[in-house]
RNA sequence: GGCCUGUUGGUGAAGUGGUUAACACGCCGCCCUCUCAAGGCGAUAUUCAUGGGUUCAAGUCCCAUACAGGUCACCA
């Protein structure tokens, strides 16, 4: 009895490992081109952690001329989530985030889903039988318990290895009596490795790291035939030919199994880049983005606040390369796709998540976009998550653009719009149906002296058709008349002379358009609401604050 | 507990032995201005976690301590 006869009785219909080795050829990539993978577990849909490793993998592949592709890690059946896979597959294509290979596109290295590799995993497990560099473990969940109280109690180092690995050196006749019995037992590597030794991980962000080398002997195949983690990444990113293995940082520790594995089957062993993960705070903790428990995780919380996925991209690049912002600022005219990433400029530590930031890149790429681009992509956006506001806006296009440009086609445009949502809450007040709900929006509004002049403005002064010089021109005539200082030094001077200044008087007007204080330029507020429903408005602000 | 990593202003961070310690967000002040936003100018770190050491020179190298994070599964 030997190796063969354990290797065949495991695995009696599984081919030879060299067949695989074949049919996946070396990829024909330019030098220096990489090869990356985005590897997910079907667990859920896409969030903020996934589209930032993915970032790293698309914008290094593509910069270099290589290949990127989706892999869908489901080794883990009691993990699956119905339609986990079809729903990560479908959020990418929602965020126009393409793979050159993966489940739905194919390519020449699949199949792309583990659970349908399970052959090719059997195959490299049979290899490694056969050369003794692998064994059936019949330990027990009891057992392996039992192992690890005993390592506990005497304060050693917990795990199946060394001489706490009871099964590592078990006769094969013993091996094929207690499987042909029937026992369960599941496939174990028999690690070479020695603690006392130190190996080097070169990671491309890191930088060197030394830990001991493994001596675990750690599952390669589980009971249900499917590969671990471990041993699929191994097995796949060799036939895959991936050159760079990005990941998140949580795997640092795992390196030294991941190593030994590449070189037991006598892979190449591929760079690998660690990525610090997106991080926030809990009161005074801190902690990873957690999918379940931060709504700033899910993508579609970005959605239905209106934030285009362009800002998310923007500010993912940010986060993943420190020269980034800078350039981009520099760069007005140009987009993410002309800087180039380098793993030397991505975060060492975790970054923390920072909503404000974002809101403040998002306000940036608005200021960029045409009224119209806005009010198209807003029709959308309301369609979907604002029907109220969707109505008032479908039928008149012309209106809304006109707000949408004021002070926008200037060198430095206005900056107070970072989201669909932001488009109403900017002009709710120049929708009367919108302004008519909402009850008694002056109620903190008083003047210390009476308005009333006001009405008398708007309908022996106020024209439509001034210009804005003109318009202002009248403004500060009436206003003078009024009582009130028509430059600022003047009132700074002697205050107690005059009800207020050109300032107060403007103010009057704005607040009762706006209701509030703050607002784009008045002048064309007021053209584009026009005289008509201004008159309206007067008599309605008036009567409100004359209660 | 073992192994590994990180700790620079209110926040995110640049920084790889010699700089006035970038930049961005925030906050504050002034200017401009009908308001706000934008813009301009300026302020914002006596302690680069703490303590030692190496060096002519240390945020940058070494050691210790503290704190934070990761990892030690038939999960990925």
């Amino acid at each position: 009895m030997n190796y063969d006869d354990l290797a065949n009785l495991i695995f009696p219909d599984v081919v030879d490992s060299s067949v695989y080795e074949e049919k996946y050829p070396k990829r024909n990539l330019k030098e220096g081109a990489m090869v990356t993978r985005f590897a997910p577990s079907p667990t859920g849909f896409v969030h903020m952690g996934s589209l930032y490793t993915s970032f790293a993998d698309i914008r290094l592949a593509r910069q270099t001329g290589g290949v990127v592709y989706l892999r869908i890690e489901d080794t883990d059946q009691k993990r699956e989530v119905e339609d986990g896979i079809t729903g990560i597959i479908n959020d990418f294509n929602n965020l126009k985030i393409y793979f050159d290979e993966g489940p739905t596109q194919g390519g020449g290295y699949g199949p792309y889903i583990q659970s349908e590799r399970k052959d090719i995993y059997q195959s490299f497990a049979k290899k490694l039988l056969k050369e003794g560099k692998a064994y059936p473990c019949f330990a027990t969940e009891e057992e392996l318990k039992e192992i690890r109280e005993i390592q506990e109690k005497k304060k050693s180092r917990i795990g199946y290895y060394g001489r706490w690995a009871k099964y590592r050196d078990l006769p094969v006749e013993e091996a094929i009596a207690k499987i042909k019995e029937g026992t369960p037992y599941i496939i174990r590597l028999k690690s070479p490795g020695k603690f006392e030794n130190k190996i080097v991980l070169d990671d491309c962000i890191k930088g060197k790291i030394e830990m001991p080398e493994n001596d675990m002997d750690i599952v390669i195949i589980k009971s249900d035939g499917l590969p671990t983690y471990h041993f699929a990444h191994a097995v796949d990113d060799h036939l895959m030919h991936t050159t760079h293995v990005i990941r998140g940082d949580e795997w640092v520790s795992s390196y030294p199994i991941h190593k030994q594995l590449f070189e037991v089957l006598g892979f190449e062993v591929p760079k690998y880049a660690h990525i610090a993960p997106l991080t926030i705070k809990e009161g005074n903790t801190i902690r990873k983005l957690s999918k379940r428990k931060d709504k700033e995780s899910a993508i579609s919380f970005y959605h239905k606040l209106g934030v285009p996925n362009e800002v998310i991209n923007l500010y993912i690049a940010t986060v993943n390369n420190s020269n980034f912002e800078e350039w981009y600022v520099e760069h007005p005219d140009k987009t993410i796709d002309d800087y180039e990433f380098t793993f030397d400029k991505m975060p060492v530590g975790g970054s923390l998540f920072d909503l404000e930031k974002l809101q403040s890149i998002s306000k940036i790429y608005f200021s960029k976009l045409t009224a119209v681009d806005i009010y198209n992509r807003t029709l959308e956006y309301a369609k979907q998550y604002d029907m109220e506001f969707y109505d008032l806006i479908k039928d008149d296009k012309d209106y809304l653009v006109a707000l949408l440009n004021i002070e926008r086609n200037v060198e430095r445009p206005r900056m107070d719009i970072g989201s669909y949502s932001d488009v109403k809450e900017q002009f709710w007040y120049m929708y009367d149906e919108l302004f008519n709900k909402v009850e008694d929006p002056y109620k903190e509004v008083s003047y210390p002296y009476d308005v009333s002049f006001i009405k008398d403005y708007f309908i022996n002064v106020y024209r439509e058709e001034d210009t804005e010089e003109d318009w202002f021109n009248k403004v500060k005539e009436y206003a003078k008349d009024k009582g009130f200082a028509i430059n600022r030094k003047e009132y700074k001077e002697n205050p107690s002379n005059f009800l207020g200044n050109i300032a107060d008087f403007c103010s009057i007007i704005r607040v009762m358009l706006t209701t509030s204080n703050t607002s784009p330029n008045m002048y064309d507020l007021l053209k584009i609401y026009g005289k008509d429903k201004l008159l309206k408005r007067v008599d309605l602000f008036l009567d409100s604050i004359n209660k």
